[in-house]
DNA sequence: CTGAAAGCGCTTACAG
DNA sequence: CTGAAAGCGCTTACAG
């Protein structure tokens, strides 16, 4: 063998080009082909034949190659399905305080309203080569997980929107463990018509949060009324109209469990409209424990979902898989825990 | 002359290296160098002799040099004092809509607490070499705005906070005409003791809104009342304290004009503890216009600051200074007008 | 469709 | 402290 095998990156600061790493012209060698090849591989021009370029991108995934070139200050790319409320604002946040630790610079990009970030996003992303991915509420189509891998771009999603491959690391909250406390705190202080303002149904956490609902009711021996339960988006005006609508019925529920905190906010509006005061006439369950959740009147009983941590651990886990740290590799799927958080906004139901 | 003068670039898509641009080698010719000299310069390595750096170094500013490189998508760097809560994220929305709409992806930054970020930050900054660069109430050194001049990269700031020499481009609100506006506001309702609730007396923002405050007293012709004046940081917890300060003293207020919308909750809050309806027995109002201003009980009126619209602004200014604009280089000083938003919070005094 | 060759823009080790 | 020379990693125009 002429040549010293070039390795695979496994360890070293990120962003640094690491010592030893394979260059366009050791996976040219390895592929066979001249580097001229390689660089239309990776720039997308020229004619390649499928064949040489499915070869070419093998070796490139194997070596993990990555461009040397002048090195740029490390980059993590952080794209959220929409920039929305204070909850993504905890999310930057968490993600911040690691990637300053790490020496890296979040990318902040949004997918507008689609659930999937468009070509041009995947492309700006390719042309800046970061560290690592982090998705939020967003997912990416098959194709564009393989381009990411073969470039050498781990990734992660932080509470996925449906369902995803099995290998795409994911992190979340106990999503159903927060929807049966939060019902379950209703039932202990007495209530038994309990209604729930859920999310989008297509998002799983809302699923699995309405699945706790059920749960807690079945093994307190409560029937599960479909009347009881609306589901919408996870907005304000959605929790306001929504909640206004379960409010009006005849035989209102004494009790509501919302998808989020700013559902439940709606629902406090809804029954300041209609003149039922929270706790005394209606207790309501928040999710998240934004900060606005201390700040209202009264102070919101919610489920507290550690945004921060939740986002710290998937940047953590993006890191572990651009360093091909083994042990990360192993632990692709984390949930973190959900806690019941009692302010001022349930109360046991009155006697009326 | 045997070589083609290099240009000064002026127009052009952001990121792609600029066709006639200034090479390291145009530099090193103009300044009667060899490139290995502008190299070390560049990079801060080497010996190299004062009268010799900053000759290089005005060369490079001269012809706005910029490395080429491999062209990587074309970044711009916002930096945050602090990222806290819903202001923040309308500003990083406002930014994000301008930045997609110019193919430029943001990088997400903040100074800890600290007024200026670091050196740690700003060799980041060089590093990635951005399009520019946005601060958002922070400042910087004159020896950190001089190694951005240098390296070609424009900056503007947001809601300076504290005084800045005057070639420093900046974006901000009409802050006295909205303490004045919000003052007014309660004097025609009827009010004649109205207290004030300040945002820390560093800021020039708050320092204007208090000012308008007294404008408005004067032009009245009412007596300001310094005991009716409280100051403290931007945050829920400083309106509730302070809220609570004004609002227990013999002869109370029964209004109050709030820094920000976060200390508007804070008087909320106090009002509530101590028994007090809003607006029947006190009226506030509040500075920003958050989103969550609409949500509380009483929905919260409020002086609008467009802060999206602001951030988009000062985007536009960065952008116009990179590509060298000369209408933009013009009308560096911007304040967007601020609005009165009137919801529920405010009402005439009551008669008692 | 492929690759040898020239070239670009920058960096670096080293001689002076 | 400075620069000529070699070199790095990649791209590109072009011949086949």
């Amino acid at each position: 063998m002429p040549y010293a095998t070039p390795v695979k990156p496994t360890a070293g600061p990120l962003g640094e080009p690491i010592r030893g790493a394979a260059t366009l012209a050791d996976i040219a060698r390895a592929a066979g082909v001249s580097a001229s090849t390689v660089s239309k591989v990776l720039n997308a021009k020229g004619d390649v034949a499928a064949a040489t370029r499915e070869r070419v991108e093998a070796v490139l995934r194997e070596y993990g190659y990555r461009r040397r070139g002048p090195r740029t200050a490390p980059l993590l790319d952080l794209v959220f399905h929409e920039l929305q409320s204070a909850w993504s604002l905890e999310v930057i946040r968490g993600a911040e305080k690691v990637a300053q630790e790490e020496g890296l610079s979040l990318v902040l990009s949004q997918s507008e309203g689609r659930s999937t970030p468009g070509q041009s996003w995947l492309d700006g992303v390719l042309a800046r080569r970061p560290t690592g991915v982090l998705l939020v509420l967003s997912k990416l189509e098959a194709a564009q997980c393989r381009q990411l891998t073969t470039r050498g771009i781990p990734f992660a999603v932080i509470d996925p929107d449906g369902e995803l491959d099995v290998d795409v690391p994911t992190v979340g909250a106990t999503n159903w463990q927060g929807g049966l406390t939060a019902t379950r705190h209703l039932i202990q202080l007495g209530h038994r018509r309990i209604g729930v303002v859920a999310g989008p149904s297509r998002m799983l956490c809302s699923r699995a949060r309405l699945d706790g609902y059920r749960a807690a009711l079945e093994t307190a021996g409560l029937r599960f009324d479909p009347k009881l339960v609306v589901a919408g988006e996870f907005h304000h005006d959605e929790g306001h109209r929504l909640g206004k609508e379960l409010l009006r019925s005849e035989d209102r529920p004494t009790a509501v469990v919302a998808g989020n905190d700013l559902q439940a906010l709606g629902v406090y509006e809804a029954a300041r409209e209609l003149g039922l005061r929270i706790p005394q006439d209606l207790s309501v369950v928040g999710f998240d424990d934004l900060p606005v959740a201390r700040w209202v009147g009264p102070p919101l009983t919610t489920i507290r979902q550690p945004l921060a941590e939740m986002a710290a651990a998937a940047l953590h886990m993006v890191i572990g898989l651009a360093r091909g740290d083994e042990r990360t590799r192993a632990a692709t799927r984390i949930e973190l825990a959900t806690e019941l958080v009692v302010r001022a906004s349930t109360a046991p139901p009155s006697k009326a």
